[in-house]
DNA sequence: ACATTAAGTGATT
DNA sequence: AATCACTTAATGT
């Protein structure tokens, strides 16, 4: 399983460190729908996706959420770096999108490679940037597009990380990860299946153009 | 057949 | 774009 890892990152990762990896990762196949962060946990491992896509999101005080992005093959968790340098909690919640593989690097690990590979430290700050500017995006998104704009985005970058041109999910619940209601979203399904972008059935949404 | 849950809609703010 | 109040449709038991 660590060969599509290897495969990845040959050229960018140390060999040695690529085998102390594959030592001492622990690998781990996750189902759809799961939680892996929970926000005001501490988080004791980092990981890496090597398949299938994590959804991370932000919660308000009444408990609503907020889709923030998706962290796909080869990217890591921001987060777990923040916790880990500031050994602080878990600001954010994670959950699996689709059933993922990932490799669970231990925190005291990835402290001492900092040290050790260059081309460690290089990784790290490399996905720290990268989600950065997803961050940026999805921040514009929300404060620049209108509803009937980010809807449609979502719905693009769903099939996207899922590879699927179906989207299972009920109005509810994409509208709690745009953070807004189910009758909103609802209305704004309605118009694109009239413009024939998109199809409607209950709990599933087929797109034909985008 | 009935209950439950998802989706559609007009009216109001 | 949000909320309310209500209807209609789909699905489970």
């Amino acid at each position: 399983m660590l060969d599509q890892l290897k495969e990845n990152y040959k050229g960018v990762l140390e060999p040695e460190l690529l085998a102390e990896m594959e030592a001492i990762g622990t690998t781990k196949k996750i189902e759809q729908g799961n939680l892996l962060i929970e926000i005001g946990t501490m988080v004791r491992s980092m990981p890496i996706v090597i398949s299938g896509a994590i959804k991370v999101l932000r919660e308000d005080e009444n408990g609503d959420e907020l889709l923030l992005y998706f962290l796909e093959e080869g990217e890591t968790c921001a987060m777990t770096i923040n916790c880990c340098l500031g050994n602080s909690k878990s600001e954010i919640r994670a959950v699996t999108e689709t059933d993922v593989e990932l490799i669970l690097i231990p925190i005291y690990k990835m402290e001492e490679w900092m040290g050790k590979y260059q081309s460690w430290r290089r990784f790290v700050l490399d996905s720290y940037h990268g989600r950065l500017n997803e961050l940026l995006t999805t921040i514009d998104k929300i404060a620049f597009l209108k509803m009937d704009e980010r809807l449609l985005a979502y719905l693009k970058e769903k099939s996207e990380v899922n590879n699927e041109l179906e989207i299972f999910q009920t109005h509810q619940e994409i509208a709690s990860e745009l953070h807004t209601s189910r009758v909103v979203v609802s209305r704004l399904l309605k118009k694109l299946e009239n413009k024939g972008h998109i199809e409607l059935h209950r709990n599933r949404i087929k797109i034909l153009d985008v």
